[in-house]
DNA sequence: TTGTACGCGTTATCAG
DNA sequence: CTGATAACGCGTACAA
């Protein structure tokens, strides 16, 4: 039934119009003039139109299917309404991109537009100028790609709010941090608390997210450093091979470690099946942590521990926030949101 | 290190200027008039002009940093290069959201924009009206979202491509299909082609995702009966208790299917836990099979059979394809690409 | 209370 | 080959 929508009469106007009606149409048909139109639909502060006025206005408005045009907007107004999120340069992770659904829908309410830019590789004043292209309202981007010199280029151009985000606040914008190395910290203190002092820490074999795995490994470092105890760097590819290496390697029983931090969910699974193979017992050979709480994790046996991140912030908060920073032209450098509440979900495999 | 940058001097331009350059600054610099400017920089036909002029206004709008307002481009021409992806009903799932990463970037090297637009619900010419204010050069939107008027108010807006998405090819665009149908029969024909006579096929209970179940199982079902084999529906939510349920009935005896497509890879882990926790042994008792070749599937035991997806849809072939028709105003609703090529890997839970 | 006029930065036309 | 000049659609002082 769906399918004969498309020939199905359509709810909108019936006037099929050349092109889209413009604010100077609306006014023609209104009998007034393009100005008052304007006026009315952008609810102008200190003029005064009768209300007689401004229902046929309106009404003019809706039988045209008037839509502002956006450019003409931006241009007159040197501001538009785009949260520009030049890409990552490590692809966005699940993480992120499950925010990304959401984020759209509810900065939509607050009448802003994502739009994701792909110069993943641009960096300082000659991206700052390739962003202000669109006037955007907002551009989202990793503090690191992010100079003094591009900061205030942005900040001159009108770009009311530059939001940063990275492992650490930036003295130059409000920053958005995500702490791998609380991740980190979280699960070796959970493995310490169960009484592992021979830590290991897997980092990703895999350019760009070996700097995330660093940073993780550094919070376990930490941690169990204060706890007296000890862990080492494991450099792992995400790869059977290389995994079946390393638990045969451990199976030997001289230098294994008794606790694991698997950098995440998906390093977790690929290790536990390559040590069972290697016909360890997970947990009481060794106990292993993931992070980032997939679904599937709870499927595995035994049931993989794993490190919840990111419980508070939602989309909408982030979209509030966001929207109010565009407001108010909040560009205080000292304001930090924390991306990482991070929280331990002990399962069987630790 | 890295962390000093954001103070390191930049080797941007060294013209702090107060806002954006225009072109009339730069033609000012260059000692031209605007108009030449414009020309140069957008290598305009028809016109001819000096190779001296030419190195003159490049190097001054490299001097200052000059990039074309978009807007004001806009404005003039009535086309932006955004191209529009009003998000879908149902949020987008690991394939898409894999995908947008790198379309992104692709893109951009055909000098696109992406702008994803929070309007999940909206269909018709009032949706269709909303797209146009900023006047993309192409919108990318689910086919039931589309009407003919919808459709014809986007192309005489000046929209060159609407190219639509979903399970069938649309008689108002070019459409990516996406042949749910084709997955199921992929499955079903393996389960078949292994002596399973008895098939089963999962369809989440989750809105949203029950309508792609659905097509799923209708091409299970077409392949069952085209081989004189029975398929049965079974709803089931992503649900641990209701997992188990289901496999105790099944561990039962008298109504258990001998093969069971799962929807997906997730919805297979789910089941073939459950069924195992109920005593069952797969793939003796009952042979699973899931769809997206997710890498943890690997790692389960017994590892996940799956129906890989998409093999050769490449985010660079997609962007090029759709930079080609944008450059053709190719609008042809009989151009249909196939998102799904679909491919059986046997693994050995079936 | 409403209408007139100007300018935002670009592209494109047309005389010089 | 180049320099004025006119739109594009909208927001907003200022005049009526």
């Amino acid at each position: 039934m769906r399918e004969t929508a498309g020939m199905a009469t359509d709810t909108g106007d019936p006037a099929p119009s050349g092109r889209p009606a413009t604010s100077v149409d609306v006014a023609r048909l209104a009998g007034v003039s393009q100005a008052t139109v304007s006026y009315v639909l952008n609810d102008a502060p200190g003029v005064t139109i009768s209300e007689a006025t401004r229902a046929r206005v309106r009404a003019a408005a809706e039988e045209l299917g008037y839509a502002p045009d956006a450019s003409a907007r931006t241009l007159r107004t040197g501001r538009s309404d785009i949260v520009l999120m030049p890409l990552p340069a490590t692809p966005m992770g699940a993480l992120v991109l499950s925010l990304l659904n959401e984020l759209v829908e509810r900065l939509r309410e607050h009448r802003l537009t994502l739009a994701l830019y792909g110069d993943a590789r641009s960096r300082g004043v000659a991206a700052a100028r390739d962003w202000m292209r669109w006037r955007p309202a907002a551009v989202l981007v990793e503090t690191d790609r992010l100079t003094a010199a591009s900061v205030r280029r942005l900040h001159d151009g009108g770009c009311a709010t530059v939001i940063g985000f990275g492992p650490a606040p930036s003295p130059l914008v409000p920053t958005m941090v995500i702490d791998d190395g609380a991740i980190g910290a979280c699960a070796a203190g959970h493995l310490l608390g169960r009484g592992r002092r021979d830590l290991a820490a897997i980092v990703p074999a895999e350019p760009g997210l070996d700097a995330y795995g660093a940073r993780r490994l550094a919070g376990v470092t930490a941690a169990a450093e204060r706890a007296g105890a000890v862990a080492r760097r494991v450099d792992l590819p995400f790869d059977e091979d290389a995994a079946a290496w390393l638990a045969a390697d451990w199976a030997t029983g001289t230098g294994r470690p008794d606790g694991v931090f698997a950098y995440n969910d998906e390093y977790a699974m690929l290790l536990v099946r390559a040590l069972q193979d290697a016909g360890l017992d997970v947990p009481r050979d060794v106990a292993v942590v993931g992070a980032d709480d997939l679904p599937l994790g709870r499927f595995l046996r035994p049931r993989l521990s794993t490190v919840r991140v990111a419980g508070d912030v939602t989309a909408a908060g982030l979209a509030g926030r966001l929207a109010r920073m565009v407001a108010e032209r909040d560009r205080d450098p000292a304001v930090t949101v924390s991306l990482t509440r991070v929280e331990m979900v002990p399962r069987e495999s630790s």
